[in-house]
DNA sequence: GTGGCAGTTCTTGTATGTAAGCAGCGTCGA
DNA sequence: TCGACGCTGCTTACATACAAGAACTGCCAC
């Protein structure tokens, strides 16, 4: 039986279209439409539309009705955004760090940073043990279900740092920041650890900041911009 | 014809059922049939299983495959996480306060104040107002699209809330506190208004808290509870 | 050349049909 | 009495058919 579709149709169908475009597999403005989408992945129109609608819940996804769907451009406010709501939850976790911590969870998370060290020049392999940190970090302090709103809110400005991460060579510094965050935690100094955190997150939007002003192309915000259909002629 | 029919049918379905799904119309463990929904509704199965797919993203419906769907419990667990992610926003959002507040902005929070005190034995309607209220502040610090974030991940939180104002009499106080709040807020004080906001919230949690211990049977967690058929179907 | 207008072809939105699973209930057998 | 088993009626999951709309294409009149 193998091990079971415990998974639907549908969730896989979602899972699948939301990592290739958190991954920019799917670049922002790329067509998806739900008849192409449905033959190239082998299910009917039914799982993909019902994915698509949730993606453009998350604001991954524009659907124009009767028009077409597209992957949503980059949008600088979303962006901002996702920042705030991140560093706002983040930080308040900070004051509900417990007196003794889970050790568990704390070799867990040293663990995971050695990992980091391994992996700071492999972009996807160090974004997923980043996910896993930060999760972690919320977890410390009992507030690890709060990271799926985070999640699922930070869908832009996850790939506005994959946009920034492609040009630079090394997340070594990260990997540095990271470790003195989990530092001061684990000394019990919640204020350092706060200070620590909240310059490690404003790093990483100031790297976006640069990145779009570099390309402010990839950035273009999707107002009252309108698709436009296009017949390409191929050779097949 | 009509005022035209700008909002799409599933649009129409998700906002009535997630209405009456936060107002305890449909109270929690409520069967929701694709079928009887469509048929009542007017349309067909699909907007309403669409609808129901998004309201189980957001926690309010529990979608057991192939043998119902139910009004989700109120989760103890999912209000104490709402209530933490929305103290976090509104707290961060006080750190940005800019030096010349919106004027146009601080009088609409003002005539809010004044409708809420009218308003204060009017359940439905101050919990309007409260809204808009709570979702001004964070405009005032130009984070107001945050606040969709806090409404989709709160709906644990809002039921909670309901089922313990449902036995008091009067909002008065919660106005009073409102008041506290902006006017420090206008006097530029951040650090007063923080303070008087955070006991504002925890205020009202205390509140839910309370009723948790009155009447536990409204909030039994959903964990492997398992829907069981009677003549009709029921989720106990 | 240019404006207008119908047709074509794509899209998503909605309705409906089909498949597969779960559980109650009665029947049958021991 | 009690357990096994198929029937029945429900559910959601998925597939497909149909409807309505939007934008491009190309013809046609001028």
């Amino acid at each position: 039986m193998g091990e079971a579709s415990n998974r639907s149709n549908r969730r896989v169908v979602y899972e699948t279209l939301r990592r290739k475009v958190l991954t920019l597999e799917l670049p922002p403005g790329a067509s998806l439409s739900e008849n192409e989408l449905a033959a190239s992945l082998g299910v009917s129109r039914t799982p993909v539309r019902e994915s698509l609608i949730l993606l453009g819940e998350e604001g991954l996804v524009r659907v124009f009705p009767k028009v077409g769907s597209f992957v949503s451009r980059v949008d600088a406010e979303r962006v901002a955004d996702a920042q705030f709501l991140r560093e706002a939850v983040e930080l308040a976790a900070f004051d509900d760090i417990p007196e003794a911590l889970d050790p568990d969870l704390v070799a867990e998370l040293r663990a995971n940073l050695e990992q980091q060290r391994e992996a700071r020049h492999d972009l996807e392999k160090f974004f997923e043990l980043d996910e896993a940190f930060h999760h972690g970090l919320l977890r410390l302090s009992g507030h690890g279900r709060a990271w799926s709103t985070v999640v699922a809110a930070k869908g832009h400005l996850d790939r506005a740092r994959r946009l920034g991460l492609q040009e630079t060579n090394g997340m070594g510094r990260f990997v540095d920041e990271h470790h003195s965050i989990l530092d001061a935690v684990v000394a019990g100094d919640a204020s350092s650890a706060r200070d620590s955190l909240r310059g490690h997150l404003r790093a990483v939007f100031d790297d976006i900041e640069k990145t779009r002003q570099r390309s402010p192309e990839l950035f273009a915000a999707d107002d009252g911009s309108v698709p436009v259909r296009r017949s390409i002629a191929v050779w097949e």
